[in-house]
DNA sequence: GGCTGGCACTCCAAATCTCGGGGTGCCAAA
DNA sequence: TTTGGCACCCCGAGATTTGGAGTGCCAGCC
């Protein structure tokens, strides 16, 4: 049973942990609260703590280690009203400067400003609109018999593919053609790409089908690639000195899906979340959080931001910034969707 | 002075270290020679490789290790004629199917390539036309005040960028203004892209202002960003256990600017060339190689393609590799673009 | 009953020491 | 010019030591 005093044990052996990377011991904490309680007494407690599954210990006779269960129960905490102090507020509003930027200029700039303020790794995804509907449609000839097939979305999402063609078309039949299909098709939704009515050629019939192809594939993804700012500042961490650690972030990070999957599996509808080592089912997170925010509108474009680190991150700090960044990008996309 | 047999010695503690890592003693060579050599000879050739800077010991008494200069003249050999086998050629051949792809998603797949032939970092850029040619613009309204404005250059390279207006635009107009630039404006170059002949709109005066800003940046560049690939392979390479160096590393590739800028600092001209550590006024490379080759066709179109790595690579391998790679790329681009 | 001081004990991490092997430099002889 | 021999160097991998931080438990105190 987690007493009111037992949990502040944890909550001191979290954030000593978080300080000093090594485990904690009992006369640390009494040492802390200045002689309200002794080292034994302390040490008492720990032992619950143990017992309960909040702290190990990496040997007997060794301080105590929050594990994932620990770390969660010491960032319940902070979810319930992460709001972020009003000088760093206005700190963050000063570097987000979005002059006439588009949208993966905006995302990067606010996944700058959240790495730096939380002094770690910053990661965003581009705000992707919950509908998939055509906006635009241009051919391009590229060379004889290569054609560029560009399609802009709803929300300025750009699309494109080569289509090598078996004739030679003329270039005003190029356009003669995209007029017509913009024409048609202009804002429907890939299911309705298709038009019994209309007559088309091979070739418009070609051209439907792929951008019909390239639509689809893009209705199935949850979420944008996401982009990744300040890899530097973890290097600082201590913990990846370890080589075997390091990699497994690199590991991460460097294949773009399995980070998306990752951010997939934690952030599963709107406010704040926190996934600690373990919990999310790939090995390689065994030993880093990952605190991320939905953004945007329902219904209408959503991204998600966060940050990545070391288990041993932040929280109390972090939480209420990815909260705060969420919130301003949430009001940039109102701000730029039509209504 | 470099006698024959000298830089046999030479040779053998190059490729000694690279395969094992360590420094190499004389009677290693010796053996490896069985016995046409003894060790106490050899030794004295070592001494006469140090003196004269090819080659330097990490303490007295310890194997000899080849210095910058001893890479570089065990290197060159290999600069001549740099033949791939035929089987690892059609190895390549045969993984480099490039199916109705666009430029990038082919740098793509040769990088994968080469890295896969190479065990070791590849990185390669898009080819980029030496001229920069509009070939078409597009403006797409996104919302009310917002319009994007898509500029396809020649090579099917895509620029795009946010124009905010002042007043409410009708579709219409854009389309007729697109119309009517790319009528005015097709195939030319940045510098003729204000026709006084022409009267245009201030809506118009704006988009061409804003086109030709795009393409002169663009103009400036000399090589694409380039795409890495392979990064998991070097993890296996034993120096990077050194977390400084694996530190260097990244942080040579994670900012690509960086990457970029060396690359342009070694390739300088078609043929295939090596940076070996120090030799480019970079600190951070100062444990790695890069082999790198311009390929393409000159005054049409070139991009890079290259291998990094630590300076114990296989060079023996790599550069043909390299080489080969650049050739296939070079043929692609003969036949991609029109002549 | 809960809290505390004290004590014996554990374990790690850093410092020190030892030792064997691979290596060199030099010399005298072929 | 090459070679075998010899004395010597130096690193790296164990083994050993030692000090400090920490625990568990117990008996006494509030």
């Amino acid at each position: 049973m987690l007493t009111a005093r037992r949990e502040s044990v944890l909550n001191a052996i979290v954030e000593g942990h978080i300080d000093t990377v090594t485990p904690v011991g009992s006369r640390h904490i009494a040492r802390k609260w200045g002689r309200t309680l002794s080292p034994a007494t302390v040490r008492s407690e720990m032992a619950a703590l143990e017992q309960e599954g909040y702290i190990t210990r990496p040997h007997t006779s060794a301080g105590g280690l929050p594990t994932d269960l620990g770390y969660r129960t010491y960032v319940r905490q902070f979810l319930a009203n992460p709001t972020l102090g009003p000088k760093e507020r206005s700190r963050v509003r000063q570097s987000l400067v979005h002059v006439s930027m588009d949208q993966e200029g905006w995302a990067r700039s606010a996944a700058e400003a959240l790495s730096r303020l939380t002094g770690s790794l910053a990661v965003t995804t581009v705000p992707k609109p919950s509908q998939v509907r055509l906006k635009h449609i241009e051919l391009v000839p590229v060379q004889d018999l290569m054609v560029m097939t560009l399609v802009v979305l709803w929300g300025a999402k750009i699309l494109r593919q080569m289509i090598s063609l078996e004739r030679n078309v003329p270039s005003s039949e190029l356009t003669r053609v995209s007029n017509k299909l913009n024409h048609l098709f202009e804002g429907v939704a890939p299911s309705d790409l298709e038009d019994p009515a209309a007559e088309l050629s091979p070739l418009e019939e070609n051209v439907v089908r792929l951008v019909k192809g390239l639509m689809e594939e893009e209705e199935q993804r949850d979420l944008e690639d996401p982009l990744v700012e300040g890899l530097q500042q973890l290097f600082e961490q201590p913990e990846l000195a370890e080589a075997e650690i390091l990699r497994d972030m690199l590991e991460i990070l460097e294949e773009k899906d399995r980070l998306k999957n990752i951010m997939e599996q934690v952030h599963s509808g709107p406010g704040i979340r926190v996934a600690i080592g373990g919990e999310v089912r790939v090995s390689r997170m065994r030993h880093f959080s990952l605190i991320v925010s939905e953004y945007g509108i329902s219904d209408q474009a959503k991204g998600v931001i966060g940050v990545f680190g070391p288990k041993r991150m932040a929280y109390r700090h972090n939480i209420p910034a990815v909260n705060y960044l969420a919130h301003l990008m949430s009001d940039a996309v109102q701000e730029s969707f039509p209504r």
